[in-house]
DNA sequence: CTAGGTTCACCTCAGATCGAGTAAGACTCA
DNA sequence: TGAGTCTTACTCGATCTGAGGTGAACCTAG
């Protein structure tokens, strides 16, 4: 950072060709399991490995990079309606040397929560994206298990503090359909009424559109009320996830 | 990251040189004050101006070059001692184009939460560096306005709910210290009672070594009990900051 | 040596929140 | 029509919270 001791200190040795990656952990809820984006790769090094997706950042913000990365394996492009909803934030940066056999690569990582959507069409690099079931996904090219469940990790948390469980649902949602959303992503099932409770209790966290869905649920039920994400940033108080000894030490 | 489309698509004009810079939001206690570690920048650009410490990452992973900085900006040596009980994470990475004037640089910046440390001595790349109580480090060189209060809002919740805030005093203190860095890094006073009560309701957050203190506080008082941090890695229940509505939207 | 102020370690109390359970009513499916 | 499902609302006891109080230990000023 400073140039005297920069120039000073300077050894191309010390400084080999650095190359800068992103890399997406994208997940989304279809048919209430958790997935993950995941792309087969072509080329070596782990060829015929799935991987995240991901790709080299060019001479642009991080944030706009994933944001392309994203919709081009996915075939969706941003205006069309579909990505303006995808909650994106970075998640961690991967260095280590050799965690890329070819050369020092640094990958940023991001972490991005989409509402259920399309398969990834054919064409360009997405014929060779789709959803998996995260529990399904391992055995992943380069340190991207690693990757992966941290993004899972943070990704619960979030749940807890934030309103980002919205990302994963339509703008109009039931809180039973949100209901889902914590209970896809936490891997456990939650207590309707309590849940209930606590999301109306908790300031800006949905507020209601004063309408209902048209019908009841698939298997019966009464009509549901519909609301839509209200204007908080963090919830207050949080929904904590069920307590579990072993998270603690 | 796919080599086919690395290949196919590569033209050096979309990847100019990138550099990738590892940079530290390095916090301590001192006098009661939170403070950060600065240094005087001595060539352009933003000569004169301070700034966080942080250098080119070499061929190593890059939480071993946030050590390594922050190792030659403060003189201690890993292995006297000193760095040893230093609390160090990953915080974010800084990529936009134009955030260094030079070249187009990375630069991942970690936190460091550190036992009150003695002054940088002389020598070497220490002699220009010196700690900041945070309210006084404004006006920095780069982002580092940007990241220092990123990292400020990190620590703050990072003392809700984990023990971190242990990594701030010494191998033994009292509940009364514990409290002090609450105090310092919230910016807000605690009820000590209350503080008392969770901080020691929460499993594996302190131990008592059985030992007290020599002598009652500088102002009196009795000896207080002495503690060691525990093996929790979590905080449950957490300790949460007084509740700011404005933090909520 | 004493008085006064400070600090630690408890304790109490009222209100909020939590998990768990119950129940009424609306609705779908067979 | 009957069985089962789902939303919404309520209750209850246990727990946690913030606010405040008490007493003993301790330092310092006078």
């Amino acid at each position: 950072m400073d140039e005297a001791s920069f120039l000073a200190g300077y050894d191309p040795r010390d400084y080999p060709a650095v190359a800068v990656t992103v890399d997406v952990v994208a997940l989304t809820i279809r048919d209430g399991r958790l997935c993950v984006l995941l792309v087969e790769r072509g080329a070596q090094p782990f060829a015929g490995r799935r991987a995240l997706p991901g790709g080299f950042a060019r001479d642009e913000p991080l944030d706009a990079a994933a944001i392309r990365e994203l919709s081009e394996e996915t075939g969706l492009t941003p205006g069309e309606g579909h990505l303006e909803r995808v909650h994106l934030e970075q998640l961690k940066t991967y260095g280590d040397p050799g965690r890329d056999p070819r050369m020092r690569v640094v990958s940023v990582a991001y972490l991005a929560f989409a509402p259920s959507l399309p398969e990834p069409t054919a064409g360009s690099d997405a014929a060779r994206a789709y959803w998996v079931p995260v529990e399904e996904a391992t055995d992943l090219a380069f340190d991207h298990d690693e990757v992966l469940a941290d993004g899972l990790e943070r990704a619960r948390s979030k749940l807890e503090y934030t309103p980002s469980a919205t990302a994963f649902v339509g703008t109009e949602f039931t809180i039973g359909e949100l209901r889902q959303v914590y209970a896809a992503v936490w891997g456990e099932e939650l207590h309707a009424g309590n849940f209930h409770r606590k999301v109306l209790s908790v300031p800006g966290f949905v507020e209601s559109t004063g309408e209902t869905t048209a019908r009841g649920g698939e298997r019966g039920g009464p009509k549901a009320k519909l609301y839509r994400a209200g204007d908080a940033r963090l919830l207050h108080p949080a929904l904590l996830r069920p307590t579990r000894e072993d998270r603690v030490r």
